[in-house]
DNA sequence: CCAATTGTTCAAGAACTTTTGAACTAAGGA
DNA sequence: TCCTTAGTTCAAAAGTTCTTGAACAATTGG
């Protein structure tokens, strides 16, 4: 079972820009930046907001071409689409990561990678 | 009669991505860089929405930092607050322009610089 | 099989944003 | 002074987006 994306050409400026536009979800973009490379699971989000909203938040992202999410069992893996934001718009999303901060307002929480929970 | 803006480092990341996020203030701001540093008059978008609802998008924009409005008689004259954005968000502007592409979908209108209505 | 875990979907409500027209202000020119 | 031009403000309507809880689905572990 997959998840739609769309593919690099669809992603739209001004719905990449408008999705970053609510703090929950630049918080949500900035941890994922200072995790690259790593997956993490949807629950690695909690403390941003409810289990419900996070769903609809992770749910804007995905559809705006931002983060992929792929289903590993029960868990949802997510990622930065950074190499697709690069392609589509060059130095975008590094401009707008330096700009939100050194250090993502998220607890950095143990562990060996591939982040699924404990 | 001056108008209020916010200063520099008042300006806030999620509020300026959030406002470039509506394609109408984002073509706004496409035309402005295209012609910067001359000052435009509102009536120069005029094609991009009614007189009141470009009144209500440039108050956002303004609100946001993103554009300055000065009082020069009965115009209101229009700028990119370029210099402040570029020191609060390196190549932030630069990079949502660059993604914006090459030609603002606004027509050039002929003339001498400072572009007061004919 | 049963229970727990992870995350989704649905529907409702609250809260914003956008768009509109009518009425207005303020400056400038005849 | 009166008219025009440039743009605003207000209030209402329309449309979106966000948040919530309750109910659901799928996978894994005992």
């Amino acid at each position: 079972m997959t998840l739609p994306h769309p593919n690099t050409d669809q992603i739209s400026l001004p719905i990449v820009l408008g999705v970053l536009g609510d703090p929950t979800r630049l918080a949500i973009v900035r941890y994922l930046a200072s995790k690259e490379g790593v997956p993490l699971s949807c629950s690695r989000f909690l403390d941003l907001a409810s289990k419900t909203n996070l769903s609809y938040h992770l749910a804007k992202l995905r559809e705006a071409g931002v983060t992929r999410a792929e289903v590993v069992g029960t868990n949802r893996m997510i990622t930065l689409r950074r190499a697709d934001l690069d392609a589509r718009f060059p130095g975008l999303l590094d401009s707008v990561i330096a700009a939100a901060g050194g250090d993502p307002a998220l607890p950095a929480v143990g562990g060996h990678d591939l982040e699924v929970p404990a």
